[in-house]
RNA sequence: GGCCCGUUGGUCAAGCGGCCUAAGACACCGCCCUUUCACGGCGGUAACACGGGUUCGAAUCCCGUACGGGUCACCA
């Protein structure tokens, strides 16, 4: 069987953590099986769609290396893509199901409709359409027009039926056609729901599986329905859980860090959010957690989805991301870090000089193996950048009121200007001379030294920290803490 | 409220009736390495929601209860 799968959200919003979740399940099952991926765009909600959320999802699709072969802005045999664009198909579609008799015009206005649903609630029903409009009569309905009504269409469910969903990660889930109202499949102004629509589109893209959120499951019942009325089979579907936040709700656009598109201003690695998504609501067979997206495509199947929900745990993202920042090339680092320096002013705008690009490596390289995300680079700039020290707390103070100290920074003073090139390498090599000659301990060279120069006790090695800083501002640094102390 | 889904440590999770005195990972704590932070290495704390069955035997199967979630829109 030819697996077409597809990923179809709806353009209200930029892509979220869930969404890409989707996405990535659809696309490894298409590429473990050949098969092909399709992303389309949900966009009959008129007042809610937008161009911009379409090209943020696509754009967040890309970044992730999540890539589709047929849908929007690659087209293929089954376009359009959008449903917006696909309205002549909807109505093909209506016209057969008013033509069997499982649709027809309703013309109950929005209080009708709303004193219904209390009335159900009250009586302890569950709210649902019951169906006052299902059997007008021929004059019944030009009355209704004549009087300026506006009709939907709703699908007639019929009555007493069980209608099984076969889940691949569920198993099988009976529904009562008796608790599903006859519900709208048109709208007033001609556009389609949802749950017309994606049948719809499902059918005619020939989708062989439908992997979608958990909350698309009480949807499932109703579409079959549809399919069954077109007499066409429906798909195989797979409901995977929600994604929480630390709440344990589902997560939404208030808790802040949900847009894919995000993690990539913060520094997160494609590679990384991939693994971290892929990781919620799938557990791999074995104990190794880190795979490249050509791993998952050979080990990810669907019977090893989780069926409850996830919590979105930052901080393993962020582990994940640390171990692939020091995987990756650091030329590749420093590009994604140099937006936020030069945020920071530790590079204008415009091309770097060798120099500046030299630096920015050497300076990456020191730090990334403490990094979560890129951002963070600039918690380490004040270490190695400009000729002020940093504020010290009094722990740090104490330090170069120790004994030995004014003789240590003397001496570490001469050897630096003396020293040609300084060099990290040369660097080490004169805090070494110094722990020699003055036949003390390495703590005792290091730490007054760090303190004077950072005004920390804590950093990056120190004689990077010497080699970025520089000749100058090392000895500016020097005399500024020297300066300091007198006080 | 009806229907539906779910419930293993703080978090992600393995587990598909005996291998479970319940794996692994993140986080946390401790130790080691080290001039510092980190990295790395080693170790530790910590869980089968509850109650009934079924069975020689249940985290695993069944039924209830509780809790959480989804859905019941002219939103998707």
């Amino acid at each position: 069987m030819n697996v077409r799968v597809r990923f179809a959200p709806s353009p209200t919003g930029p892509l979220h953590i869930g969404g890409a979740r989707s996405a990535l399940f659809n696309y490894l099952l298409a590429r473990k099986f050949s098969g092909n991926f399709i992303v389309r765009s949900e966009d009959t909600d008129l007042e809610r769609s937008s161009l911009e959320s379409e090209h943020n999802i696509l754009e967040a699709l890309r970044w992730l290396n999540i890539t589709w072969d047929e849908g929007i802005e690659v087209g293929g045999d089954y376009a359009p893509y959008r449903q917006t664009e696909r309205l002549n198909l909807y109505r093909e579609f209506t016209d057969r199901l008013f033509q069997s008799g499982h649709a027809y015009l309703c013309y109950c206005s929005e209080e009708e409709l709303e004193k219904e649903r209390e009335e159900l609630i009250s009586r302890g029903q569950p709210p649902r359409y019951m169906g006052k409009c299902r059997d007008l009569s021929a004059t019944e309905r030009a009355e209704r027009e004549a009087a300026g009504l506006k009709p939907v269409v709703r699908f007639r469910v019929p009555e007493g039926e069980q209608i099984l969903v076969k889940d691949l990660v569920r198993g099988d889930i009976v529904f009562d056609s008796d608790g599903i109202g006859d519900y709208v499949i048109v709208k007033s102004d001609g556009i389609p729901t949802y749950n017309f629509a994606v049948v719809v589109d499902d059918t005619t893209m020939k989708i062989s599986h439908v992997i979608r959120g958990e909350e698309h499951l009480s949807n499932t019942p109703r579409q079959i329905l549809i399919y069954q009325a077109l007499g066409e089979t429906a798909p195989e579907f797979a409901h995977i859980s929600l994604i929480l936040n630390t709440e344990g709700k589902k997560m939404s656009k208030r808790d802040g860090d949900t847009a894919v598109i995000d993690y990539r201003t913060k520094g997160y690695l494609p590679e990384a959010v991939v693994n971290f998504i892929v990781l919620l609501g799938w557990s791999p067979p074995g104990e190794e957690e880190f795979f490249s997206l050509a791993e998952l495509i050979e080990i990810f199947s669907l019977d090893r989805v989780s069926k409850s929900p996830a919590v979105f745990d930052l901080n393993k993202l962020k582990w994940i991301n640390a171990h692939y920042l020091k995987l990756a090339d650091p030329m590749r680092i420093a590009h994604l870090a140099l937006p936020h320096l030069r945020q920071m002013g530790v590079f204008a705008e415009g091309q770097l000089t060798a120099e500046q690009e030299q630096w920015l490596l050497d300076f990456v390289a020191t730090v990334v193996g403490n990094l979560s995300c890129i951002s963070e680079i600039c918690d380490y700039v004040h270490y190695v950048y400009g000729d002020r020290v940093r504020e010290m707390d009094e722990e740090a103070r104490q330090i170069l009121l120790g004994e030995p100290v004014p003789i240590v920074l003397d001496l570490f003073r001469q050897k630096i200007t003396q020293i040609e090139p300084l060099s990290a390498e040369t660097a080490k090599l004169v805090l070494k001379q110094i722990t020699k000659e003055l036949k003390v301990g390495g703590k005792q060279v290091f730490m007054p030294v760090r303190v004077a120069l950072t005004g920390q006790m804590h950093g990056p090695e120190l004689h990077n920290i010497i080699a970025l800083l520089g000749k100058e501002n090392v000895l500016k640094r020097l005399e500024e803490s020297r300066a300091r102390l007198r006080d």
